[in-house]
DNA sequence: GTTCCTTGTCGTACACTGTACGACTAGCCT
DNA sequence: AGGCTAGTCGTACAGTGTACGACAAGGAAC
């Protein structure tokens, strides 16, 4: 289930997302007491709690006690909504990242490891597809600023720089994904990422041939034992994150 | 709109992707001269020519020119399906992949581009969640023996080399995604990522405070006229892939 | 040659989705 | 008091995956 954004006028949307239209509290005025703020945070919540595949209109208007059709009186679609609800998310993004100052090393460590915890918090921020189309609003162009502040003054140029950060936001979003989805899997089945593992893999053993897959044969029982799993995301994190900042700094220190 | 892999019994999963049941023609026996790899391959053409939204089982059916409840008899369900899928376009990796032989750079080069043409024939394969849990059939395992062939003889131990494969293929995906995320853009709009950019660009101008984002308001601009987008997937890759086998390379280098 | 059983086919039904349309009503302005 | 505006929301439509059960056709057994 990934939902698409970018979709609808852009200036309908970035008015939205820069909250140009006044409050309005006219005719019958916010009879509910609603706002596109609460329906916004109402929505992340849901989100939240029960993933985005919960995040039904119909359920969203239940959850504040509306009808279905009230809610597009303050979103005029559900992409808009979704383009809100990740703005907002990614907002939250300067109160996890405390870099550590002085290198740009240290600092985009410090952007990738604020990231990761984004997700974490949201994972449903992996399922909005966003990164064609992304939604420019305050809470995206902060993330975009602080990240870019990290590899100020390293001597790349300013298309260096955002391919850096842009990099780097990629590789987060990627590896996070990977948690996600084992969440997802895990919930929709009812067995563990070990459990599943264990009942793969002596199966798979049996099924494979070691001589069209000699590589694999040394290789994955290895791998697979060290993680309990086919796939382990914070390894891969980890291990990732050290080897693109090696990459970076080879670039960083070329420049002038 | 992601579909989940890794659902349903691993049992029943495995001997599917690795065809171990016996066609059995017993019975009525095939009527419509139906199979597993027909479902599949059918299947497979519909998401390349009109992507995953458009594979319902009603339709998929209805292009075999059967019931949609006949489906069912050769898969037990659309996350099996999904996973044959998946298998079987992995399974092209072996055409696609020209090594260029003795540096594992170039190796792993012609991996990471043989997997992006992977994604750029079957866009569908990243909208569907395998990262967790891969459908662990012949097709899956062709593409992890020869990407890890790429890295062998480099002197990194098993668990590294499982780490440097992985790191690329995510890398590759999570960039490929944008593409994806861009064509469905178009498609769901109707407006080309250029025309969006430039109606966006300068009510953004408008919107936002220099003084707020300062560094935004340096590189966005330049970077943004650079790809003539927000976002440029082919430059992020060829970008992010010199990067990363930097990175590597630091890590081949300090090996034994 | 008749019966039975196995196996493939598929119509119907259920609970769910986003949202267009239009009816209704409560509050403000004149 | 009358009219208009703006928020509310019931109904409807076309779609989804798939459980259930009815049906039919071929092979096997007698």
């Amino acid at each position: 289930m990934t939902e698409i954004t970018g979709t609808g006028d852009p200036a309908r949307s970035l008015s939205l997302l820069w909250r140009l239209v006044e409050p309005s509290p006219r005719g019958r005025g916010a009879e509910a007491g609603l706002s596109v703020d609460r329906v916004v945070d109402a929505a992340i919540a849901l989100a939240d709690a029960e993933g985005l595949g919960a995040l039904s209109m119909r359920r969203l208007a239940a959850d504040l006690g509306v009808g279905a059709m009230t809610l597009y009186t303050y979103v005029p679609a559900k992409a808009e909504l979704l383009d809100l609800m990740v703005d907002t998310a990614l907002g939250e993004f300067p109160s996890l990242y405390t870099p550590a100052a002085d290198h740009w090393r240290a600092r985009l460590e410090a952007v990738a490891r604020a990231s990761w915890a984004q997700y974490e918090r949201h994972p449903w921020l992996l399922q909005v597809a966003a990164s064609g189309r992304p939604p420019l609003g305050p809470g995206v162009l902060t993330k975009y600023e602080l990240g870019l502040r990290a590899v100020d003054g390293t001597g790349l140029d300013e298309v260096a720089m955002d391919a850096v950060f842009t990099l780097i936001e990629g590789f987060v979003a990627g590896t996070a994904r990977g948690v996600v989805d084992q969440v997802a899997a895990e919930q929709a089945t009812g067995i563990t990422e070990t459990e599943w593992w264990e009942a793969t893999a002596p199966i798979l053993d049996r099924v494979f041939d070691p001589e069209r897959f000699p590589t694999v044969t040394r290789v994955g029982p290895v791998a697979g034992e060290a993680q309990q799993a086919a796939y382990d995301p914070r390894r891969a994190f980890e291990f990732g994150l050290a080897r693109l900042l090696d990459g970076v700094a080879v670039l960083v220190d070329a420049a002038p």
